[in-house]
DNA sequence: TTCCATGTTCCGCA
DNA sequence: TTGCGGAACATGGA
């Protein structure tokens, strides 16, 4: 599920949680997912530090470690989580990543299927800098001229171009698939006849869909009746016009789209 | 048993 | 140079 609202909701629960515990002991279950680290060295890390701030950018997590000791970076891949529970509960599923607190309670990061990533970075800015990440869609600053001119020139479909994390971070599939529903775009639209203000009214849409569904605790199930969300299924009704709801590959990802209301390129 | 999956990266190709 | 499609990653649910 994690996409921006997902990770963004990850960080609140973190925030309200996990903030000011002091990490007794972790454990790393997937080696495979640590980046630049090994499990010894991420568990050296984080021992003894208190976790100062929680921090996202585009759909990755970063905890401040304290005293100076940099920041742990998790990405959750397609199926990860961030989970917070005590010392009584029970531990969840495919937990990859374990920090234990010396309170008892716990901080784990899943991920059923292994993918996504866990490690040790020195600054939110130079890790930015580094993955090549483009803006965050709440960045301050980042207005509507700022998303036209990141699009601009750009020759493929708008779905692979709001994809892509090089021009902004935090958008995937399925919110992608969204902001597009709404907006009335066909996935396959090429930027370049996306005219200024189809593209102001573009980013508007976007900045809505995310506030949205981070209000709603980025839980598929309370988000509203006329989104394409609850109706993510070949063959659906629209819930905005009498179209019906058709999927299709675009970018090599699974889309929907409404075959009335989200007109054909060209 | 087969197909599919909310992400990213790498490769070959246009 | 830019961007696309496909494969790969590892696992489990429908």
């Amino acid at each position: 599920m994690p996409e921006l609202p997902d990770v963004e909701i990850y960080r609140q629960d973190i925030e309200r949680h996990a903030l000011g515990r002091k990490v007794a002991s972790a454990a790393v279950d997937a080696d495979r997912m640590l980046r630049g680290v090994s499990a010894s060295s991420l568990r050296d890390a984080v021992r003894g530090r208190t976790l100062d701030s929680a921090r996202r950018v585009g759909k990755h997590l970063l905890l401040q470690l304290g005293e100076g000791g940099g920041w742990l970076h998790v990405h959750s891949g397609m199926t990860g989580r961030a989970v917070v529970y005590g010392e009584g509960d029970d531990a969840p599923a495919h937990a990859r990543l374990r920090l234990d607190f010396e309170d008892g309670g716990h901080l784990a990061f899943t991920s059923q299927r292994k993918l996504g990533e866990f490690g040790l970075v020195d600054a939110p800015e130079s890790f930015v800098r580094d993955r090549g990440l483009g803006p965050d869609p709440w960045e301050e600053g980042f207005d509507r001229k700022g998303f036209r001119d990141r699009l601009a020139g750009r020759r493929g479909s708008v779905k692979s171009a709001l994809m892509n994390q090089e021009v902004l971070a935090g958008l995937g599939n399925v919110y992608v698939d969204e902001i597009l529903f709404q907006a009335g775009l066909h996935p396959e639209i090429p930027v370049t006849d996306l005219d200024e203000n189809t593209l102001g009214e573009l980013h508007a849409t976007m900045v809505q869909v995310l506030r949205t569904a981070v209000e709603r605790g980025a839980d598929p199930g309370r988000m509203p009746e006329g989104w394409l969300l609850p109706h993510r299924e070949d063959g659906a009704s629209c819930p905005r016009c009498d179209g019906t709801i058709v999927k299709a590959r675009v970018s090599g990802r699974s889309t929907y789209r409404c075959d009335r209301h989200q007109e054909a390129p060209g």
